[in-house]
DNA sequence: CACTAAATCGGAGGCGCCTCCGTTTATTAC
DNA sequence: GTAATAAACGGAGGCGCCTCCGATTTAGTG
């Protein structure tokens, strides 16, 4: 990656690689992945690429000379949304108080593993393909949380004998219960059980 | 699996699940097993199934109606190879003294092996998603290995302090080497170094 | 503004997937 | 042998994938 001068507010990370988009072509791409990203989640990672490209009223051709395979469109949709994911912590922790920050990003996580749980085997399948797309977001994921946790165990609204990969521990065994109807309402209460248990020993009283 | 009064000699296993399927049938369905197999082996695991067809001689209907999806295809394929490749442990064990038997066999794995590399991140998806697949035909394959191993433990063309489980230790080792195009030429060198080892301190020397 | 080169668009076309159903064939009963 | 019936055949058709390239649009220049 070359230094960049000012990567300030960069709308879209993508925006900045290389050549700047011509902008027609930057607004097409950008109304691909915003549709591709609801497409997905309504009907599964197979859903027709020609749907897509109808949805966002372009040509397939153009669908394809922005992504190449079917896989580099997931591949973009999934990071975008991992990305938000991780902005939110910082959201969080401005407008709440950090313990509770950090419950709500986690049931945000959850939520969001919720919408992927159907598409979990093709999502293997390109995790384990593409090797940097699971380092890269699996680390910007364990960072969020650890913005998260330390700043709670700093102004001691959670006890303090525990760090960040503790809780991703906690919330991996989440991600990795069986796939029943009940899973997401489990999950939740799973997250407040866990934070019932960061909360007692903390140094502020609730 | 409903008890069978004979089961002698079934030509294909498949051939005596439920309803003995009417001989046209049977003749396209074995036609089609055996095309796909070649074409798989040449053209890869996406290879067209309307070739398949073709090749067989027969109408993409009737490809479909024996074998729903793609995966119940490669299935089969994939079970059929490695049922030759067991029954040729016997075949071996008959007309070599064991300690050949053994080694040729360990060849032939490799070259089974070497043919499956190509597709093995399609095959490794098969194997995950249809666990079945997986137990019945490495448990298939490690029985075809202990007869072997342990009819040369017997006779003493081999050392004794070795079972069937450390060779195919040895053996899985080979199989999870990176996929280099000198991989089938140093995996055969390497069965013969195993060989010289289980040959060393055998009872009876060469 | 007009003009041009470069970038982008978009859909026709060729191929494969899979389903559906009218036609053909094997089997059984007589 | 013939008729009846169940089973199997096979290809047309509709859809999606992906490529290719002529038409269109943009950005830059005078």
């Amino acid at each position: 990656m070359v230094t960049e001068p000012s990567a300030i507010a960069e709308q879209k990370a993508q925006a900045a690689e290389a050549k700047p988009l011509r902008v027609d072509a930057q607004r097409n791409r950008d109304r691909l992945v915003e549709v591709a990203a609801s497409v997905f989640a309504e009907r599964g990672i197979d859903a027709s690429l020609e749907e897509i490209a109808r949805q966002a009223g372009v040509g397939i051709g153009t669908l394809y000379r922005h992504f190449p395979t079917r896989e580099h469109l997931v591949e973009v949709v999934y990071r975008r949304e991992v990305e938000a994911l991780c902005a939110a912590a910082g959201e969080l922790a401005e407008k709440h108080p950090s313990d509770v920050a950090l419950e709500q990003w986690m049931q945000r996580f959850v939520d969001y593993i919720a919408t992927k749980r159907g598409l979990a085997t093709s999502l293997r399948i390109l995790l384990n393909t593409n090797s940097t797309l699971f380092s890269d977001t699996s680390g910007r994921v364990s960072q969020a949380l650890r913005q998260l946790v330390e700043a709670a165990v700093a102004d001691g609204t959670i006890r303090g004998d525990v760090d960040a990969s503790d809780v991703l521990h906690a919330l991996s065994g989440i991600y990795s219960a069986p796939d029943t109807p009940e899973w997401r309402d489990r999950s939740r209460r799973l997250v407040k059980l866990l934070m019932d248990g960061l909360r007692f020993g903390a140094v502020k009283a609730r």
